[in-house]
DNA sequence: GCGGAATCTAGTCATTGACAAGTTCGCGGG
DNA sequence: CCCGCGAACTTGTCAATGACTAGATTCCGC
């Protein structure tokens, strides 16, 4: 498979999108360069056009892929506070899509495929919400909501930007969120 | 002064840095381009790079000007949750330097002048972590440090990335958000 | 008003994204 | 068997950009 020098590369398309998740992951969304990553493929370099149109299609593959992981690992967590820790796992474990997904002047917002990834993502996000501790219904669930997701978000996001190295030392990340929960949501009968 | 047809611009420095700080707000640090700014400030191709040496060079100048402007911000907030209200602010004041800030991957994270007003402005983020309500000391202390940080920025960047205007409609994001801080850090004697 | 330094201009080169046109390959119908 | 059709890939090209160099103009201290 990968000494093959026929024609046809065979899966050019996931080769593409693994070596950008790469270089995305190392160097950022600013480093990508189509030519590159047809260099990479050992392919002409118009290759990637065919499968992804332009740099924004590329990057707007990732997105909708990006989602789809997402929706899948939010998907049968137990709990509120076990859906944040995989929040984070997620950001660390992905941390390219996470970069791209969040971002959205680098890709499409309309591409359907992604509309479709984004909307199953948005609804296990909010699946989750309604065991809070202080939410009562309507305008303060949606605040908690909005908290929680907040919480989740920026320690992932501060934890990728290198920002939380030094707090946080080689401790897991997962396990120091874990305990962040506690710390604010405190709830006894948190199941 | 604007319809100055001089050799020598004036300002350019200032006038590069507007501008782009306009396209990054509007499109994104990737639609950064050096001979745009140029042509919108009425110079020549290569006069930005007299004053930035290059592209990075001007993302870089942005940051430290944001980690400037951020720590003015911070400096003389009376309690925590005051503290975060401004974190808030200065995102939405300052799209465009938050978003540079905290890429590190966009600028030259070891450049001196950018060190130093990062490191003013950690100081006065750190100020306020003392009168957390859960905060013993040691440990705990700065579990519920890393905690507000997260809770703030996350806010910040949910915001700015689009995600908050469906579940806040066109309500004022501080308000929105000192209430989400009363939702979490429930503290009777906070001032 | 002189000389050096800062500011800006003009020209060039390698690289990139995007597009157009042509080539090779896989594959199913006849 | 082979034929043709579409998908996958290549080659060639163009405008735009970042970065660099050399040179022109202006400012400012003395």
């Amino acid at each position: 498979m990968s000494s093959e020098r026929t024609y046809h590369h065979g899966d050019l398309r996931r080769a593409v999108l693994t070596a950008a998740l790469d270089v995305i992951r190392t160097e950022g969304p600013g480093a990508l360069s189509l030519r590159d990553l047809a260099r990479r493929a050992g392919v002409s370099h118009a290759a990637p056009a065919h499968h992804f149109k332009d740099r924004t299609g590329l990057l707007t593959a990732i997105a909708a892929e990006g989602y789809g992981l997402f929706a899948d690992a939010l998907a049968d967590a137990p709990d509120l506070r076990e859906r944040g820790v995989r929040y984070v796992r997620f950001a660390t474990g992905h941390p390219a899509h996470f970069q791209v997904m969040f971002q959205p002047e680098l890709y499409r917002a309309d591409d359907s495929e992604l509309l479709a990834a984004r909307a199953r993502a948005a609804q296990a996000l909010r699946a989750g919400v309604g065991g809070l501790p202080a939410a009562g219904r309507g305008d303060d669930a949606r605040l908690a909501g909005v908290a929680a997701w907040s919480l989740a978000h920026g320690f992932a996001t501060l934890l990728l930007s290198g920002n939380l190295s030094d707090p946080l030392g080689d401790r897991n990340p997962e396990e120091v969120f874990r305990s962040l929960t506690g710390l604010l949501f405190t709830t006894p009968e948190s199941s």
